[in-house]
DNA sequence: TCGTAAGCGAGACGGTACGTCGAGTCTTGCT
DNA sequence: AGCAAGACTCGACGTACCGTCTCGCTTACGA
């Protein structure tokens, strides 16, 4: 007895291959779609991952059970689409690599501040060692989230702000680094006031003294 | 199978506490507290947190489910507790700061590598909004786990090669978070190789080309 | 909002009525119809009646299931109309009570033997109860079942060959009841040995010895 | 990972063998065990076979469906053990075979009229044909239901009211046959009045004209 | 001859029940 | 008292069907 399934949360495009499918059948409903990834971000806010059912899921969303394992074959995935669908950080040219950094950290700060993605983001990668091909869902989303920092970076080099021959992966980790540590063990109480300071050390080092004078956490 | 460990020979005499409880009936064991504690290692390493069952800890520890609810109240704090016995940095004094990072961040990279600490870490994060006890039970441990760093900082002051106003908490974050990053998002991948350019990123800044030369991730 | 069904299972004639309803679009496919209901019957043979799966219908019967139920409300009425399209008695008519009994029995156990009669009759029966309405559809089908009998017992009046005031309804649960508590309590195993036994039994009854020297079951 | 099953529904007896097993853990609860059969047979009578649900009997019973699932494997044994709770015919020797008959079908009419053995019956027969293991849990309930009927056919043989060489089971299906069509086919409408007919025409057979004057269906 | 109304296979929809598993609690008999 | 064992209630899991509802497509009729 076929299960079918469609290839990945995507429709299959009419165009995408010359295939004898013609999307016979009802088609998927896109309100459905919409009202679970809601349900699925909403619930996430009020009960964290650990505690976040299918079945809660389908009851909020006014959905049944099988609408969405049609889509998605485990909690995982959904939870990863929907993290998807939060704001990633905010694109920023102003000319400087400081006023760039000032203006995505504090959008940075604004999207942890106002959606579950501090509960959301540390849930996942706990999963990651046991479930390899989760990797393949999340890596891009996590990629992409971080273009706009990668891209401000770039343009600094070709101000000649920084080196040319600066690592840009380690450098973007070395700036959110500190955010991330500070949201993931101190919840709810992410305050834009750090910026500055993590702006300075990162870009003077702690030999220059960068971190003087930011309040303490 | 494992074979029920049973309390054996080497239970605490009468003689070991003078203190006023009177320890009416049989004490509690102790070698059952530790098979439970490492149970729940091992089982962290091979299935995760998520995956991780009272009823699987119990069956691998040979002790009965009861046993556990005894001593701790559900699983969270159970695992809280496990996670306190890894270990943490390794302390360094080598009287530089520059050094005395690189010992610390290497044994960092060594934990990581060799025990749950990646996969706990980043669940326990996630239950944190959600479980606000559960910061009671975690703080501690990890601002305890931080204190060689924190150490090495204040010595580094002592010794002039900081300014003595820098925020430690953030001047550990910033050391700390790129590895924290890269461990969350990239399991399995610790590499030794990056800490020499996060040491030179951290002490002197991006724009003195402190990641230069480092290799990509 | 009424559902617009056609009167019973047969499409009306255009002549059939001088109503508004001009049968206007596709009419119904007989070759589906026909289709439905063997792969009902031969789907209750395979997996009796509680296994059995309006689902599994269409699939076998290449049909969808809007077209099922188009026709038929529900399960139930469905198998009910299966079941009228299984055979009744043969008719006989011989001359004498005796062999119409031997021939209607011996076609009665052919039956029985060849079709999911034996399945279908007591699940349905143990819907009665629970479902009245079911009764008006499944009396006049089990009703004509049993005419050739009654009509045999009827000439037998006339032949003076059993009394006048005999109670047909009886005297035909009387005959036929032996084999349909074999049917039911002993599947597979109907054999056409115990007929004349039967006969014997019926007509003579247990005094007279009419039993003896048959098969045990 | 074993799934421990006691063999049966039943719990193996200390003394029935020289195994190993003591009995460890709590012992099964006897009050859940007649709950469960107590809210089967009442679920029985008010919905019918196909429309009992185990879930609906949990929750009737008040029980976890795991405590059903545990004794149990499935809807069909549990039913087949509720059935065998209910009563059987009433024992009866009046030193007539008539007269023991009459006692005996009036009982029968009485257990029809009163419990969900009309339900019951004919579901499970349903059943048999495609749950071969049925048969093993059916037939042992269904004789011992008919044995006083039997023990009464073998007083008439021994005190020469019958031949002999009469098929007891034959005669016994003969007798009961009339009362299990008219119940399989007219729920809730069995009446004591048609006893006396019936054994007339059992006695007697059709040619004596045993049915006449009896009431018509 | 063509439009239109209904039927068609397909399959998604909101639900309910399935049979399993685990959480956290409660009884056994034994230590 | 604590212990291993295991049954308890409860509730979520992921699957299968229910009966209904679109889809895009025939198919026959009546204008």
């Amino acid at each position: 007895m076929p299960t079918p399934r469609r290839a990945g949360a995507e429709r299959a495009g009419p165009e995408a291959n010359g295939g004898p499918q013609t999307a016979a059948g009802r088609p998927r409903s896109e309100e459905a779609h919409r009202a679970i990834l809601d349900a699925t971000l909403s619930l996430l806010v009020e009960v964290g991952y650990s505690a976040l059912t299918v079945e809660g899921i389908a009851q909020r969303a006014g959905v049944g059970k099988a609408t969405i394992y049609r889509r998605w074959p485990s909690k995982l995935p959904l939870v990863v689409e929907a993290f998807g669908d939060l704001p990633a950080f905010e694109e920023a040219d102003t000319g400087g690599l400081a006023s760039d950094l000032d203006r995505i950290l504090r959008s940075y700060v604004r999207v942890y501040n106002t959606t579950p993605l501090g509960a959301v983001v540390p849930s996942l990668a706990g999963e990651l060692p046991h479930n390899p091909q989760l990797m393949d869902l999340f890596a891009p989303v996590v990629k992409q989230r971080r273009q706009p920092l990668i891209r401000a970076l770039h343009r600094a080099i070709e101000r000649g702000e920084i080196p040319p021959d600066t690592d840009l992966d380690l450098a973007a980790d070395m700036i959110v680094g500190p955010m991330t540590v500070r949201v993931f063990f101190t919840p709810g109480k992410l305050s834009p006031k750090i910026v500055p300071a993590m702006i300075a050390l990162a870009l003077d080092g702690l030999r220059r003294g960068g971190a003087a004078g930011s309040a303490g956490s």
